[in-house]
DNA sequence: TATTCACCTCTTTTT
DNA sequence: GAGGTGAATA
């Protein structure tokens, strides 16, 4: 269980101070295959910092024969950070810590030739990514309303993600898409990328692969440099992640004798898996053992971050999943003092934002620091309502991983420029700033220029070239073209004499793109035109034009400036491996969290990573956690009921204080129900836990994702003991009013945001259509019964499935679908022939007899 | 060719 | 609610 070998001794180098025995043989363990289960807040940074200053100091290698690989830029950044505060200068040598993708293009650059490439080569953007996929698309004649170049780009991620190339796609795959072309397009694809000298995020690691499998002389020469392996978050690797590591880490035999094993360690933590949905596999790190025989595995469980209740409540919560190694983490810094972690709910999002916000004051009012608290939101439209209300406020708050700033319309436009310049072959970015200000180049000329180069096989670039100097093009577009590719020639020539900051400056200013802002009048001209002075500032650090564009493609975050005190707001996703005294949960809805396409797509192991996320959630917090549940938030621009996460049921009793509406903001008695229905209230029934509040919220009329809120309307039973109540929450919890899910995003009736709570109200009053019962999302999700698990919030109970009361012919009427006859009964689930819509599947709930 | 307006779809998480 | 698209119009 805990370290095998590694001495355990005290003394040592000075860096070794402090460490616990587990973190001490991660450290020390230096040879060969470990593997170190690292739960939340156990100092695994540290361990991964101290073990290469420790593999440093030792002399067992240079640091550039270290590979250290992170996934994300900031974790690369934090370890480079650390490693220098424990051995200096020496940090600067190490040219291979970053992430699998800037460690992909790096060696990708060394070897551009083997693939197709040159060393030159660009880094697609999502932006260009789709572009050009539309192209493709449209070439094939296929309907890109049909066939959306989105979906496709996704596909190949998802190819890409597992290390699959247009020939080895599985058939299926290939038929699924467009007509079946789905490997002829997945293939066009790949062509054209190598016309334009460029490559794709997944080809950053792809390429690597192939150059290692075909050229066993340049894979020797990487094993022979690599002499230690360092691999972060091990749990979030994919197939293609795992194949390049497995190829640098597993050495070939040499002669009769027996491979070494490889000086490889890969950290993680399986209940922190978060990214399945980008092709993670956790089975990497289960399987560890079998790829690498004879590794060491260690596991830290002394968190050193939380206080026990939050450790409690998040070690419970992360309980319900079945899929996980099991890890228990402790702790033994508590004091009677802790709070425990605190359960709120709101009516709205915007009396969440309020409380929140409100919240944040008073503890900066007792002295706390806002860089000590952070808002994590499942989704990023939920930062909106925060954002709105700490401008109000005045408070200062900082978006992480918000909307970035290389993402922006000005910044992109000047990339495409200097891409132009720098990559005369980059047709997308050609494309892009043609017209870019207008210069009177439409649609036909582009498509003109289009065919020129695509006949020769030239670059666009090259093919206006020639074209200005024909008859080919319309005397005003073949002037305003000449200009514009006789400037980027001239540009291109300025390069290798220029400093990069001035031609940059030169490229916008005589290019018009900067006095088009100038003589933009619309109010966001001015930060545009700051944004691409600051765009030139960045450039300053960097040594050419090239290294700038190569940043910028890897680098897509801008760091933050940590000098002002100031609240963050960020994803859970971007908040993996941060910590705060005080955490705010935000939306602990079902349908938002967990979310309802990771249920629907990903059944119970979507389920789980959702369940993860809360867990990753709950663990950033230090001394404070607070949960938010409301019962009405808008989505898609329109509100609809909500009812309280399951996740919240599934929170221990003896951690979690579920606290009283406050009413300070609001001015209401009682938590949801009560507002609506004038006092007959569950709030009034003495019910105080979340599950009961959940409960009342679902007898409310609560439905999400069902985008009708208004016509549909049900009964309320206000029953003291809640029973039916909660039989009607399970119902809710599986209402989505119909499973034709195809069709399911045509609203009827849409309900008008400013109306908003009040229709919500209408929803919930004056019903004479029970919600029905039975076995939808929420039974489904426990399969096999519940599990018990002692101390939750509420009792579990399924509902059983109540047979339907419509009977096979019934002439029934659907709001969306109009009237239908009953064509199968299948529980509460019918199938339904409507006159108009044709078949669908629908709850029956949601249609009434006529 | 550029602009405007009505209409549609889509909103999870990211290197 | 937003952003993108397509048709209609200047």
């Amino acid at each position: 269980m805990a370290a095998r070998g590694g001495p355990v001794a005290q003394g040592g180098p000075h860096y070794l101070a402090g460490l616990n025995a587990e973190q001490r043989a991660a450290v020390e363990t230096t040879e060969g295959p470990v593997l170190v289960l690292a739960g939340a807040g156990t100092g695994k940074t540290r361990v991964l910092t101290t073990r290469i200053a420790h593999i440093l100091s030792l002399g067992l290698a240079f640091p550039s024969q270290i590979l250290a690989v992170t996934f994300t830029n900031k974790a690369a950044r934090e370890m480079r950070q650390r490693i220098g505060l424990l051995v200096g200068e020496q940090v600067e040598g190490m040219p291979w810590l970053g992430t699998f993708h800037s460690i992909g293009v790096k060696i990708l650059r060394r070897h551009a030739e083997l693939v197709g490439l040159k060393s030159n080569f660009t880094i697609l953007d999502t932006d260009d990514q789709l572009r050009l996929v539309k192209q493709l698309i449209q070439a094939e004649n296929l309907d890109d309303k049909r066939w959306p170049a989105r979906t496709f780009a996704q596909m190949m991620d998802g190819w890409k993600n597992k290390g699959l190339t247009p020939d080895t796609i599985p058939e299926g795959d290939a038929r699924a898409f467009g007509n079946g072309k789905g490997r002829e397009l997945f293939r066009a694809y790949q062509d054209r990328l190598l016309q334009l000298n460029a490559a794709d995020f997944g080809d950053l690691l792809l390429h690597p692969i192939r150059i290692f499998r075909e050229n066993s002389d340049v894979l020797a020469d990487y094993h022979r440099r690599f002499r230690y392996i360092l691999v972060d978050e091990y749990q979030d690797t994919n197939v293609a992640q795992y194949l390049w590591l497995r190829l640098l880490a597993q050495r070939p035999k040499t002669g009769d004798a027996p491979s070494p094993p490889p000086n490889v360690c890969c950290v993680g933590d399986d209940d922190q898996s978060i990214y399945g949905w980008r092709g993670a596999e956790v089975d990497n790190i289960l399987r560890f053992e079998k790829d690498f025989p004879g590794a060491t595995v260690i596991r830290l469980e002394r968190n050193y971050r939380s206080t026990a209740h939050i450790l409690g409540a998040a070690a419970h919560l992360i309980a319900h999943n079945e899929d996980r190694l099991g890890k228990t983490l402790f702790t033994d810094t508590s004091s009677p003092e802790d709070e425990r972690v605190a359960v709120n709910a709101g009516w709205d999002s915007e009396e969440e934002a309020r409380a929140v916000g409100e919240e944040i004051e008073q503890l900066q009012r007792r002295g706390h620091k806002l860089n000590d608290m952070a808002i994590l939101v499942r989704a990023s439209f939920q930062m909106r309502e925060f954002e709105d209300r700490f401008v109000t406020l005045g408070l200062n708050y900082r978006v992480v991983g918000g909307p970035r700033f290389y993402e922006r319309q000005e910044i992109r436009d000047a990339m495409a420029y200097l891409r132009c310049v720098c990559q005369p072959a980059d047709d997308l970015a050609f494309e892009r700033i043609v017209n870019v200000p207008k210069r009177g180049l439409g649609d036909a000329t582009v498509r003109q220029i289009h065919d020129h180069a695509r006949g020769n096989g030239t670059p666009m670039i090259a093919a206006a070239l020639e074209m200005v100097e024909t008859e080919e093009l319309k005397p005003k577009p073949r002037n305003a073209l000449r200009s514009l590719v006789f400037n980027l020639r001239r540009w291109s020539e300025l390069l290798p004499t220029t400093r990069h900051t001035d031609l940059a400056e030169m490229i916008l200013e005589e290019s018009g793109y900067t006095e088009m802002w100038q003589n933009d009048r619309s109010a966001e001209a001015p930060g545009r035109l700051e944004n691409l002075k600051e765009l030139v500032r960045s450039m300053e650090e960097y040594e050419s034009l090239p290294g700038f564009l190569e940043h910028v493609a890897l680098v897509m975050d801008t760091e933050q400036n940590a000098e002002s005190d100031a609240v963050s707001l960020m994803t859970l996703h971007s908040a993996k491996g941060l910590e705060f005294e005080t955490v705010f949960l935000p939306g602990w809805e079902e349908g938002l969290f967990p979310h309802q396409r990771a249920l629907d797509e990903g059944g119970r192991s979507g389920l789980e990573e959702e369940r993860r996320l809360a867990y990753v959630g709950i663990t950033r917090g230090k001394k404070r956690v607070k949960i938010w549940f409301v019962s009405n938030r808008r989505i898609h621009g329109l509100w609809q009921s909500t009812i309280p996460s399951r996740f919240l049921d599934e929170l221990p009793e003896a951690h979690v204080e579920v606290m009283e509406a406050n009413t300070s903001y609001g001015g209401y008695g009682g938590y949801g129900a009560s507002r609506w229905d004038g006092g007959a209230s569950f709030a009034s029934g003495g019910y105080r836990t979340p599950g009961a509040r959940r409960a009342a919220a679902a007898a409310s009329g609560g439905s999400y994702g069902d985008g009708w809120g208004g016509g549909r309307t049900r009964e309320i039973s206000y029953e003291e003991d809640g029973v039916k109540a909660k039989a009607d929450r399970y119902a809710q919890a599986a209402g989505l009013g119909d499973f034709s899910s195809s069709e399911n995003s045509g609203f009827a009736g849409r309900m008008t945001p400013d109306r908003g709570p009040a229709l919500g109200r209408q929803a919930a009053r004056g019903s004479n259509q029970p919600p029905s019962r039975g076995a939808g999302l929420y039974s489904s999700a426990r399969q096999g019964g519940p599990r018990e698990i002692a101390g939750e919030l509420i009792a579990k109970s399924v509902v059983p499935p109540e047979e339907s009361r419509y009977a096979v012919g019934t002439r029934v009427f659907h709001q969306k679908f109009g009237p239908g006859t009953v064509a199968s009964v299948e529980g509460n689930k019918l199938t339904v022939d409507f006159d108009k819509a044709g078949q669908k599947r629908v709850l029956d709930g949601f249609v009434t007899p006529i």
